[in-house]
DNA sequence: CAATAACGATCCAATTCTGCACCAAGACTA
DNA sequence: TAGTCTTGGTGCAGAATTGGATCGTTATTG
């Protein structure tokens, strides 16, 4: 399983106490080290950094001082620091202008992967949907959950596990509380017109596998939808 | 400013109870152990890890207060511990050719986003990775790291926190062994120096906010990766 | 010259690692 | 069923490791 372990440590040739702090403080914020892993002792340290060991200590102390690790006479200093500990909730920290710019950068080229990889069955499939966002008949929720799954049965054409996983997590967003709440400003019978027409548009981009094309739609698509957006925020 | 190099420190005999608690738990939350299976003897793993029994069971005793495992007398240690299947599933049936794909379809709009929102600390932070990579002097494993975390830190120059995530998402997946594996194949000591251009070349876009050419440079960038790939499946 | 910082050496105290013996519970076989 | 093997559980004492602390010396700098 493990056959040599390695730790990496950035080091300075200028090597004050304070510059290895740095470079120390520096590692673990890159996420160098593991929550609760131990440093290297001071011994092993100040060989590689060829400095003396009351060197390392007093730079150990700056870092610790920071609160980036804790001591243990007779065990090792460890990392306690956990880049994660704001495991803030995204959804709440998104939002509807940044999750429609996020959509932005990403599905233009997911629909190119989809033109390359989209069998027959895929393009009866987001046909399907795009049916359903027709029939719709302006009514929000509905159009809504098809028009979602339109896009990610656009992703799904792919046939690429990580664009597809990554494309269902966006959706999720959607479906958020902040999302919805805009949704009936936005989605008025017209504009879910408009979407349709859209629709359309990039589905027979699809058929016929214009690349070219299709990455233009879908950003027209989304900024349309962006506009839309800020037209009411 | 000083001459920053990145040094690895072997950590030697010093496999101590908390370093084989850690290679256990990452291999389990790697998915190297199924849920239900049996860990092997600890008096084999004393052997293997070449420690002592004893060690060995402080480092199982770890791993067990983490709620990653359960022993019993008699029986064997088993893993009570079932990572994220979808993910663990996504990494098997994502081809290193596919995450390419993915990166080629994300990234480039990524870098327009993150010239837009980009503040002068994202941009330092930026350019230390930058140099990190430029500095690994030909290593894979630190270049390789260094390379994640500029590409990662450009994505959190976006400020957009889903972009962010995503981003995260898929850098998990190059520290997946069928990309490790890879790994040593492609990143000859030429063609580290040609990504290292090509960062450059990124670099300098971001500074000077080109939005224009910087997808350019990102989709070229990916696509020689994708070509030194292809040249070796 | 004085001040500051780094160095090297030494000793101390806390902790860990080790090797061993033995026990108890489950698994396996005749 | 009974006996044997395997596996985890426990305790212990000595060796090794590690951070903490204190010397005097050397080098650099103002």
């Amino acid at each position: 399983m493990s056959e040599e372990k390695v730790l990496k440590i950035p080091t300075l040739t200028a090597t004050t106490a304070s510059d290895i702090a740095l470079e120390l403080r520096q590692a673990i914020y890159d996420g160098d080290f593991l929550d609760g892993q131990r440093l290297p002792p001071e011994r092993q340290l100040s060989t590689h950094y060829n400095v003396s060991r009351t060197t390392v200590r007093q730079a150990i102390q700056q870092v610790e001082e920071m609160g980036l690790l804790t001591r243990k006479v007779g065990s090792g200093s460890f990392i306690s620091y956990q880049p994660d500990k704001t495991h803030i909730d995204i959804a709440l920290h998104t939002s509807p202008l940044e999750l429609i710019e996020a959509r932005i950068a990403f599905e233009p080229a997911i629909a190119k992967l989809a033109i390359l990889h989209a069998t027959p069955t895929d393009i009866e499939e987001i046909h399907r949907h795009m049916i359903a966002c027709k029939e719709s008949n302006g009514d929000q929720e509905t159009f809504a959950s098809a028009d979602t799954k339109f896009h990610l049965a656009i992703a799904k054409a792919t046939k690429n596990p990580l664009v597809i996983k990554v494309y269902e997590e966006i959706s999720q967003f959607r479906e958020h509380k902040l999302w919805k709440d805009m949704r009936w400003k936005i989605l008025s019978p017209e504009r879910i017109a408009d979407y349709n027409k859209e629709h359309q548009f990039i589905f027979d981009c699809l058929k016929i596998r214009d690349v070219e094309q299709i990455a233009d739609l879908v950003t027209q698509h989304l900024r349309s939808a962006r506009g839309d957006l800020l037209g009411f925020s």
